[in-house]
DNA sequence: TTAAATCCCATGCTATCCCATAATATTAAT
DNA sequence: ATTAATATTATGGGATAGCATGGGATTTAA
């Protein structure tokens, strides 16, 4: 499971180290690593290639030209298959960079099944906001199922 | 699985590189790669002979003289079995090149089990409808499956 | 015999790999 | 508890291999 923020530095080639307890989730599973576009917020998310699978295979249960089959497919194509270096790097392609509005800092937020890249402003944003949320709504209310 | 987008450029004799990603998965699907004319979109559709396959196969489950049958069959009259060179390129049919209204410029297009070749103008067009869809509509929604 | 398609070699570029070092966290020892 | 020793993690930069592309040689077809 991904879990915890951390703040890590993009250097000039892109290169930023993926946190150590997210590369060792991703070594228990035995998973490559998938990064693309969010669909929600400007920020990149980071998955296994396992999940992304099942997006894939949701598009040919969809009715071929949907609006939802096209904006999957769109996915698809800002997704990218990341290899890792030997000390736990990733290059971040420039359509992410830019997209994520990110140059020389990122924010890793774990959120269990994947994980959000922010660039430091826009986490901020997302944080406040939440904040605000929390403070006119009250806590989200929840059932919690038992593990199968 | 074909992931990613990138740009290619497409010489005077109609070759252009398939992308090295495209070309390790037909390798370890040890799969031939079939081009062929998108029924959707103006673009190329490029994907494996065996899912090719499955198009042929749902031909037969169709009522052999409705019009799909008849698009259907349309299409796999323009669909060709393409060698790729030793450096990974690919000769585009000048069917295809003029379908796609391709002439020096090539986007390739990751989408799963298969993928795209646009126009980059087309493909501009393109990129712009999702995301304007997913700020109208928002993004699908989906209930995902377990893998099997 | 000429034109066109295919194959193969050459090159510049960029992404990837690997080593070195700095920073941080963890353990052990006094 | 404080300091020292060690392991782990994060970052910088140079060497290298692989990719995309241009062009010429060889084969195939008309």
């Amino acid at each position: 499971m991904f879990l915890s923020t951390s703040h890590n530095k993009i250097d000039l080639k892109c290169r930023v180290s993926i946190p150590a307890s997210f590369r060792m989730n991703l070594e228990k599973l035995k998973e490559p690593l998938i990064l693309f576009k969010s669909l929600q917020f400007p920020c990149i998310e980071g998955t296994t290639l396992k999940r992304m699978q099942r997006y894939i295979n949701a598009i040919d249960e969809l009715d071929a030209l949907s609006d939802d089959a096209f904006l999957l497919r769109m996915m698809m194509a800002d997704s990218f298959e990341i290899k890792l270096d030997i000390n736990g790097r990733v290059v971040i392609p420039d359509i992410l960079m830019s997209f994520a509005s990110l140059n020389n800092k990122a924010v890793f937020m774990g959120i269990g099944e994947s994980f959000y890249i922010w660039s430091p402003s826009e986490y901020e944003n997302q944080y406040n906001k939440s904040q605000k949320i929390l403070y006119e709504k009250g806590p989200p209310k929840l059932i919690l199922k038992k593990n199968e």
